[in-house]
This record gives structure tokens, C-alpha cells and sequence, in this order.
DNA sequence: TTATATACATAATTTTGTTATGTATATAAA
DNA sequence: TTTATATACATAACAAAATTATGTATATAA
């Protein structure tokens, strides 16, 4: 998997508001939803995907259970409460930061 | 000077349009527009805009001049022709990572 | 004389990725 | 049958790119 450097910042918020949009998710089906939702656009890597997902637990945003599906183990994650919270928090963040910047890169030449 | 985390990986983009629409600028200079431009939202660091500036600089997209004003040292910047193309180059990219990012945190709840 | 603004720079540290590696099972292809 | 690919997790080594702290220096307003 290869990522874009412009990942750097979002990827705890694009995991936890796919949480916020599908209950239960487990890592590998978390980088699926994202690789088919932006068409193969972008590809989270696991060397990011896990480590950001027990930062998220660890700070108690996410809780987890496993499974066992054809003899292989899944790992599900779902918001707790204070995720709940974060996720709200973290998209307005995003939702604002997104609009900064394209106010930034569609800048018009200042009259001087 | 405070920022936003989601900044990584945008700065140089954001240098790099600046100096698209204003043929030259200095650094400081840089720091008072996106402040300006952003409602101070977005607020760029010292420590994150020299080392990009001088980056940007020894890749061959930015070239330097200074100039004296009041007394003060001022080192303007202006794009080279290589620094012409990385502007379109990391404009399109942002912008398609932006729609990326927008498609992943507007997420409809998945149908099963 | 003190704080704030202007103007640059860099070192130490932290955050957050990439890349590489490892384990393990299921399944399709050669 | 062995090889490649997909599924599924994890972590270590490394790199990139920030933050935070510090330093120098001048101008100006309080």
C-alpha cells in the first residue's frame, strides 16, 4: 500500500467518522471502505492504520472485540462515548480547515 | 505562533501558490497573508515556514534576493520555471485529495 | 524600559507517516 | 503442489514535517 503525504492529520478522523457511519468496523475493512470510497485514491498503509487505531482506543475514543471468521481473527472497533464527542469535534476541525485552504490555494492576486 | 495539525503536508503547497499570485514575496510576509486570508485560522510557525522556504529554495523552485528596509533584513522569494510547474503540479494534487477527503468524511452510512 | 511587531534562523523534540518485516489462514492460479 | 494473492493482524526502523524553544537584531508604541 502507498499513501499520499497529505494523509499526515486526517487519518484519525477519517477512521473515526467511518465509525460514526458504520458501527463496527475491523482494520482491514476500514482500508477497503477507504480505497473504495475515494477509487483507489487513497490507500492507507498498516504501518499508519494500527498504530493510529490503538492510539485511538488508548485514548478512549474507540473500544474493541474480536472475532473469528474462517479461522482468521478480526478485530472490530466501535466509538465509545467520548468518540462520540471527538468525531463531532474533529470534522468541524476538518470541515473548517478544508475550507482555509481552498480559500488559500484559489487565492485571487492581491491589489496592492 | 500556534497550528493546526492538519497543516502537515499543505505548507509548501500554500508557499508555492502564494508566490503564484504575488511574484514575490518574503517570509514574514507569507506568514501576515495566510493569517490574513484565513481569519487566523491558519497561523504558520517559524520553525515550519524557514526550513520549508530554504527546501523549497535547494530543490530549485524558489529563488532569493534580499533587501533592506528600515534597517531590517528582508529575504524575498519568487518561483523559478521549475517552481512555475510544481505550483500546478501540487494544486491538482490537493485539490483531488481534498475531494477525496470531502467524500470520506460526507460518508453516507453504508447500505448492507 | 518594557512589550510588541518586524524579520530572519536553527536546534531539540514530537508526531505521524512510510517501508520493511513478521505471523497466519484461505483461495485461486500455474 | 507450490506460488501468488487476498485476508488480517502487528511492530520495528526510518524519514518527513511539523511544534516548541531559543537566539539575534531593529523599530516603535506603551
Amino acid at each position: 500500500m502507498s499513501t499520499n503525504p497529505l494523509l499526515k492529520g486526517t487519518l484519525q478522523t477519517i477512521i473515526l467518522k467511518l465509525l460514526e457511519d458504520n458501527a463496527e468496523m475491523y482494520g482491514y475493512e476500514i482500508t477497503q471502505k477507504v480505497k473504495e470510497v475515494t477509487a483507489g485514491e487513497i490507500m492507507l498503509t498498516e504501518g499508519a492504520l494500527y498504530p493510529a487505531l490503538h492510539k485511538l482506543e488508548a485514548d478512549g475514543f474507540l473500544e474493541t472485540f474480536t472475532q473469528v471468521v474462517d479461522n482468521r481473527v478480526r478485530k472490530y472497533y466501535r466509538l465509545t462515548e467520548e468518540g462520540g464527542k471527538e468525531v463531532t469535534s474533529k470534522l468541524s476541525e476538518a470541515q473548517s480547515f478544508i475550507e482555509q485552504l481552498q480559500a488559500l490555494l484559489n487565492l485571487k492576486p492581491a491589489v496592492k
